[in-house]
DNA sequence: TGTACATCAGTGAACGCGCGTTCACTGATGTAC
DNA sequence: TGTACATCAGTGAACGCGCGTTCACTGATGTAC
């Protein structure tokens, strides 16, 4: 089977178009990678890599993916391999630790879409796998303290609706933690990696640790 | 002074420019911002635009600046005309709402930015006085309710950092209430204009609702 | 082990396209007397 | 009110550029006998 190691060489000269491909996301936005550049790179021609991708488009579906699924499973390994006790706090970070690896890799999930672009139908098996990630570790989280009446309200309304995940359904109040925890998430780490705290002389990681905290009271 | 109206009919069509620019921005993102296109759209050639901007990046930073003054006013505005009690409230729905309005007006503010790209100096202050109003906003919050460990924590490491802001410096506590607010809201709001809720069958209104909630209370 | 054929990787030329920007120009609109 | 001049708005041609993508091709690498 010579054709093994062929095709060995083929999957090595995608990854490594994508790989020069994410150092282009990093220099100039999802707008700066271009298929002839990137065999430039690679030291090819431009229509070389039309033997790898169908097309820019593809290799772009390919970047998306690709990311989504190392975030969603680096986080459910992160989870799985935790003591309940810790689970909140090891997705907590695991999230933002990758995030901070690789923040060009966050926004390309997690940023402004490009307008006109569809995700990929894979893009909701991979983000239903990580809600379930989700779902796990707020599953640990003690229920002591009470809810809002608004977060009760919430629960409410979200009793019944999805599934998000696969797996056993959740109930209203694990939903409110899981959207909770999800936004407050996001909403420390974009404005982190996208620089929005520059110069303003804090710790984000200080301020990530105080949500988390807050999410673990039940608040 | 025929010379004014001249002076008129030069803003109207720089603000014409920029409208059209931003029903681009909406279809195609950034990226798709086109002076060629926006003359033509206007019924002029290219090079005519010359004359109302120096250059591309003259007229993306300007629909920057424009947006965040316009989020700042309208924030400020809505605060000030409020009672005390309502503050808060006031604040979070003017956010959101302006957000909701024109949501790639505020990915242009708050979305992934474009790298490389340098924000004029003016930003700067506008997003002081933005912050400005949030503390104005956190501070008619009511502080019964004790900070976690770790939020006062955070708050002792906010003790005396920026300032953020002009007027009256705010001690850690409302920095750290006025990071939260700023965090969540975001949280919620990036991922609903994004569409990141898309399909999931609830109103992120509730769960807005439910995170004005928590923040009031003080958690 | 050697030969005949098929498959694949990569090249180079070419396509049409739209981009930002410059430049010299024509007309219209203003100001000064 | 009328004329001479200055200022400004907009045009059209042209610049160089890089883009995604196609196509016919050469060589290398594989398979089958």
């Amino acid at each position: 089977m010579a054709t093994a190691r062929r095709e060995r060489y083929r999957q090595q000269t995608r990854e490594e178009a994508k790989a020069v491909a994410l150092t282009q996301l990093a220099e100039s936005g999802t707008a700066g990678i271009s298929v002839n550049a990137i065999a430039k790179a690679m030291g090819m021609t431009g229509p070389a890599l039309y033997r790898y991708f169908a097309g820019r488009d593809e290799l772009l579906t390919e970047l998306i993916t690709d990311a989504y699924r190392d975030l969603a499973t680096v986080s459910a390994e992160a989870v799985e391999a935790a003591a309940p006790a810790d689970r909140f706090r090891v997705l907590a970070h695991a999230f933002r630790d990758w995030a901070k690896r690789q923040p060009d890799r966050y926004l390309l999930i997690y940023g402004t879409p490009v307008p006109g672009y569809q995700a990929p139908p894979e893009t909701t098996e991979i983000s239903a796998s990580l809600m379930r990630t989700i779902f796990d570790a707020c599953a640990t989280l003690d229920r002591a303290t009470a809810p809002t009446p608004l977060e009760a309200e919430l629960a409410r309304k979200l009793e019944g609706v999805g599934p998000w995940a696969p797996g056993p359904e959740p109930d209203g109040e694990l939903k409110t933690r899981a959207l909770a925890t999800w936004t407050r998430l996001h909403g420390v780490i974009s404005l982190e990696v996208q620089g929005q705290f520059a110069g303003m002389g804090f710790d984000p990681g200080a301020l990530f640790e105080a949500e988390i905290g807050a999410l673990v009271r039940g608040a």
